[in-house]
RNA sequence: GCCCGGGUGGUGGAACUGGUAGACACGCAGGACUUAAAAUCCUGUCGCCCGAAACGGCGGUGCGGGUUCGAUUCCCGCCCCGGGCACCA
């Protein structure tokens, strides 16, 4: 019988959806639970190319093999289904997005059930479901109505802080909020109501507030952080522009410290929690108030470096800073206003790469130093930033590269107050560790800024004191005299949460008659995305959603006009799997306590600051209000590599008409200009097929094609992004058809490690195709005979077997699948040439490869009629007494090189080996007569002489 | 500039915790089968040198040093590639 892949497939499909196999229980399974998760993927209209299942085959393997070794394994599949793509599309062509998504979701979903995924559909989730996004928006009100408490240091329900205001006031309240004066509790109780709802805004974990938001006028919406990237959006590659406006945000930052210290438990890759680290931004320091002179005015800064206050000679604001127009005097006002108005129309962009560029204008205002006493001027500086720390610094021009900077550029005094401390130990050629430190005797004079940590001079109270020290004291000092306080500042910004946009979960806010924010009752959620005529925005400017007819709160009340950003449903979509029908909950108490975390979490690298930071934020969250009881969504995290494209180009030059085969051209490349050919021209061996290319490139057609000895036409490659920009696509549909599912999945395994990133070649696929081919030859002979019998196996096909067994285990616990698929082709390759077809070793062979290769391993199991089905089937054990070696072949080296092997038993004495080695006839011409110094033997590794 | 990864044959990659570098494949070369092709099978395949062959010699894991009986693996200093962050006080 032929292996005929397609029928196979087709047969075991079936097969698999009549038993209902992939369906998963709860609790009442009664078995030890296991949560793998693959990423949410976004149904895009371009389908999956063969990239993107590399993450869904390691995860689908991960899955399996739990399930054979006794785990109840959730391992579901749904969709991110909120976008711009389909929300672009329906602004282009009318058609609403919803059909768009639909569409796509349906392909997608064809495309994973031919990859043979053990995904459990029936939880399947769409965050663009009301049913999905109407827990989306009830966590939203929940995030409204709390407050975070760091006291407690924990979300609490708003009502609590109002009984303290009530009570107490707010002096006392240890709280992440934004500014807020003091107020007393009857000063509180006089408050209007849209007073007191002004400042509760500024305590609530999902707030309204007018900030410097990512303004993107291309999309017409604004943007968090983590989408804009290099001054562009992520999406779409458009100018982004820095905005003040009244926009919904979530204060992340009130779960700054939590974030980060979470961050050391996790199984995650190293770069991903310092690419979160970088992103939190912790640093200590101090905050230090300076008074403007002749003025009741005070200045905030922050600083990292409190000991370096000595060496202060300027203070630096930020342009959008609030206190410069009442510090400049008028006789600066003209040129302090041009400024302001200079770096506010510079884009977000032209700051970043003109970082080198010095701007600054002086306001014509001094502040008084807190501890020396001397007028030191006031500036503006574009490098400063508003957003952080106090949006003000102060100018250390002797240890601060960009205050050195600024002060050499406008001709300020620069005072050095901290000596490095040269060191003692200098050891010859290695790096010291000290950044910056100089060597012994060596002056500073005419040197950058020293940012390095050394000894204090020129500092008063300080002088002498080491850094450490010096920071401890002068923070003491701060602290004793009210000039400021010690303090951690964080890089994290608030999140903006709402968008300009149509596809997206609504806000479930409304404006009352004072036109106060309010929530909707949770009873009347969801609050559906309405119908619109136009995608657009109005003509007013108002977000697409103020299009809608009729649309209003308890038909009286405005409802909130923008929506919730693409990240909104993948912060906590994980728990919705577990429960997926609940009409109750976002999910059920018991499947929340039986499923608790992911234990397993795949995806791509570049979530790393936006999904995976919000992701874990709303956990934490849902775990203080007491709905959730982990503090972490996902213990493990693997980040698939990336598969990239082997593009083809063609080169030509355009005065002769003429395409030149890429192997003629040698060094001359320069010469020449050259164009895409598509990847699925070319074929195996990188020879075009000139007449399609032309009829794809018709203004070739009346090209010469220049072909080369062999009369090919070879193409030039280069490995880049996979793209449909750059016709090097493969489809993963192609290859399944031309080579089935299995070899497909054991192929992209079979590429390399997982997380490593690597191009994509067809050429390789055969050596899969003729291992499953090999394998499908010891159950069946050439002429369709089968072949296994019930023979007693042998204790050499046991080794063979039972050496891949623990090999395999070891290999997909550390997910190095591509070692794996070497030993199954190793074990085939044995047990072809020992003419093996026992059922006792092929049964257990087939289990193990099951994981990898399900379709094929489930027909022959059937064929072997061994009942039931391979996949609820257990995972063969290993029996390691048949492992067990007794003799070891050693590798004899003679100073470190092997020369010869000789085997010893390995419970054989160390010292009858070294007697024996030494008097080995064969290793006596090595020694040229010298005699060895010394042998050094490593039991069951190797043995070396020294002479 | 800073922070993470990574660099091994023509190609993808393997090598436990410092112990035989190049497993397993692809490709290539030669051969068998065939009228022929496909498929399949066999042999060789890191480089150089000697040789009829060797279970001969030398070199070799980006480069230069070091530690060690022994280094792809550990340490120091560089170079290159990929990714992230980027005036964060």
């Amino acid at each position: 019988m032929e292996y005929k892949f397609s029928e196979i497939e087709e047969q075991i499909k079936k097969f698999w959806s009549d038993k209902n196999i992939y369906r998963v229980g709860d609790a009442e399974s009664g078995k030890p639970k296991y949560y793998v998760l693959d990423m949410f993927p976004y149904p895009s209209g371009a389908g999956l190319h063969v990239g993107h299942p590399l993450g869904y085959i390691a995860s689908d393997i991960y899955s399996r093999y739990k399930r054979m070794k006794g785990f109840n394994v959730l391992h579901p599949m749904g969709y991110d289904s909120f976008g711009l793509p389909a929300e672009q599309y329906a602004i282009q062509t009318g058609q609403h997005p919803a059909i768009t998504t639909e569409q796509n979701i349906k392909r997608f979903r064809e495309q994973y059930d031919k990859m043979g995924f053990c995904f459990d559909w029936s939880r399947e989730v769409k965050t663009s479901d009301p049913e999905f996004y109407k827990w989306t928006q009830w966590i939203f009100i929940q995030l409204f109505n709390s407050w975070y408490n760091n006291s407690t240091d924990k979300a609490e329900n708003i009502s609590s802080l109002e009984k303290i205001f009530t009570t107490e006031g707010n002096a006392n309240v240890k709280a992440a909020h934004a500014e807020v004066k003091i107020f007393s509790d009857n000063e509180w109780k006089n408050f209007s109501e849209s007073e007191q709802q002004e400042i509760l805004m500024r305590y609530r974990l999902a707030f309204l507030s007018e900030a410097y938001v990512n303004w993107c006028p291309a999309l017409g919406t604004v943007l968090a952080n983590d989408e804009v990237k290099d001054g562009v959006s992520e999406r779409g590659g458009y100018p982004v522009e820095r905005k003040l406006m009244k926009q919904w945000m979530l204060r992340i930052t009130a779960y700054a410290e939590r974030l980060l210290s979470g961050l050391n438990d996790l199984q995650w890759s190293e770069s991903i929690k310092e690419a979160q680290r970088n992103w939190i931004g912790r640093s200590e320091g101090a905050s230090a108030k300076f008074q403007i002179a002749d003025s009741k005015l005070q200045i905030e800064v922050f600083t990292t470096r409190p000991d370096t206050i000595f060496g202060v000679t300027f203070l630096t604001l930020a342009p959008e800073h609030e206190l410069i127009n009442q510090i400049t005097p008028d006789s600066h006002k003209k040129e302090v206003e041009e400024y302001v108005l200079y770096a506010k129309n510079r884009s977000e962009r032209e700051r970043m790469t003109e970082v080198k560029k010095i701007t600054g204008v002086f306001t014509g205002a001094y502040a008084i130093h807190p501890f020396t006493g001397k007028q030191i001027p006031v500036w503006i500086g574009e490098y400063v930033l508003a957003g952080y720390g106090t949006g003000a610094v102060m100018g250390v021009p002797g240890h601060d590269s960009r205050d050195y900077g600024f002060a050499k550029y406008f001709n300020l005094e620069i005072i050095e107050v901290v000596k490095p401390i040269p060191d003692p130990f200098p050891k010859e050629g290695r790096n010291t560790g000290a950044t910056n430190s100089l060597p012994l005797g060596e002056s500073r004079s005419g040197a950058e800024a020293f940012e390095g940590e050394g000894k204090n001079i020129n500092s008063a109270f300080l002088d002498g004191l080491k850094t450490a020290d010096a920071k401890k004291k002068v923070i003491d000092e701060i602290e004793k005299n009210k000039i400021g306080e010690r303090k951690i500042n964080f890089k994290l910004r608030d999140a903006v949460f709402g968008r300009q946009r149509y596809w997206g979960e609504p806000i479930p806010v409304y404006y009352d008659e004072n036109n106060i924010p309010r929530v909707v009752d949770e009873n009347d959620l969801p609050i559906r995305l309405p119908e619109v005529d136009k995608y657009l925005p109005t003509e007013t400017g108002e977000p697409p959603l103020a299009n809608a007819k009729n649309w209003k709160y308890k038909n009286k009340f405005e409802f909130e006009k923008t929506t919730m950003p693409g990240w909104a449903g993948s912060s906590w979509y994980l728990f919705r799997y577990m429960d997926p029908h609940n009409k109750n909950a976002f999910a059920g108490k018991d499947k929340l306590d039986y499923w608790k975390q992911v234990d397993f979490y795949i995806g791509g690298s570049e979530h790393a600051t936006g999904h995976l930071m919000y992701f874990r934020f709303w956990t934490k969250f849902l775990k203080d209000l007491g709905l959730v009881h982990i503090e972490e969504p996902a213990k493990r995290l693997v980040n698939q590599g990336m598969i990239q494209g082997v593009s083809q180009m063609v080169y030509f030059s355009k005065a002769e008409m003429k395409c030149y085969s890429t192997d003629l051209l040698r060094n001359s490349f320069e010469n020449y200009n050259w164009t895409y050919a598509d990847v699925n021209l070319v074929d195996a061996k990188g020879n075009l097929d000139i007449e399609k290319f032309k009829s794809w490139k018709p203004e070739f057609a009346e090209y010469k094609f220049q072909l080369n000895e062999d009369k090919k036409f070879i193409c030039a490659t280069a490995v880049e992004k996979m793209s449909k920009s750059k016709y090097n696509v493969v489809n993963p549909d192609d290859i399944i058809e031309k080579y089935g599912a299995d070899c497909f999945r054991m192929y992209e395994m079979f590429l390399g490690p997982v997380e490593m990133s690597k191009p994509w070649d067809t050429k390789g696929i055969d050596g899969v195709n003729r291992f499953l081919r090999k394998l499908w030859k010891l159950f069946y002979s050439d002429d369709g005979k089968w072949l296994v019998t019930n023979e007693a196996a042998t204790n050499e096909e046991l080794k063979i077997l039972h050496k891949t067994i623990k090999k395999v285990e070891d290999d997909i616990e550390k997910l190095s699948y591509n070692t794996s698929v070497s030993a199954f082709m190793i074990c085939v390759n044995e047990l072809t040439d020992l003419k093996c077809h026992k059922a006792e070793v092929l049964k257990d062979l087939l289990l193990i490869l099951s994981p990898f290769a399900p379709f094929t391993t489930e027909f022959l199991w059937q064929e072997m009629k061994q009942g039931g089905s391979i996949v609820t089937t257990e995972f063969p054990k290993v029996r390691e007494e048949l492992l067990v070696k007794n003799s070891f072949e050693y590798p004899i080296a003679i100073n470190g090189k092997t020369k010869t092997k000789i085997t010893f038993a390995l419970d054989k004495e160390i010292s009858t080996i070294e007697k024996e080695v030494l008097d080995m006839e064969i290793l006596k011409k090595y020694f040229e007569g010298r005699a060895p110094k010394k042998i050094i033997v490593v039991k069951g590794k190797m043995i070396n002489v020294v002479v």
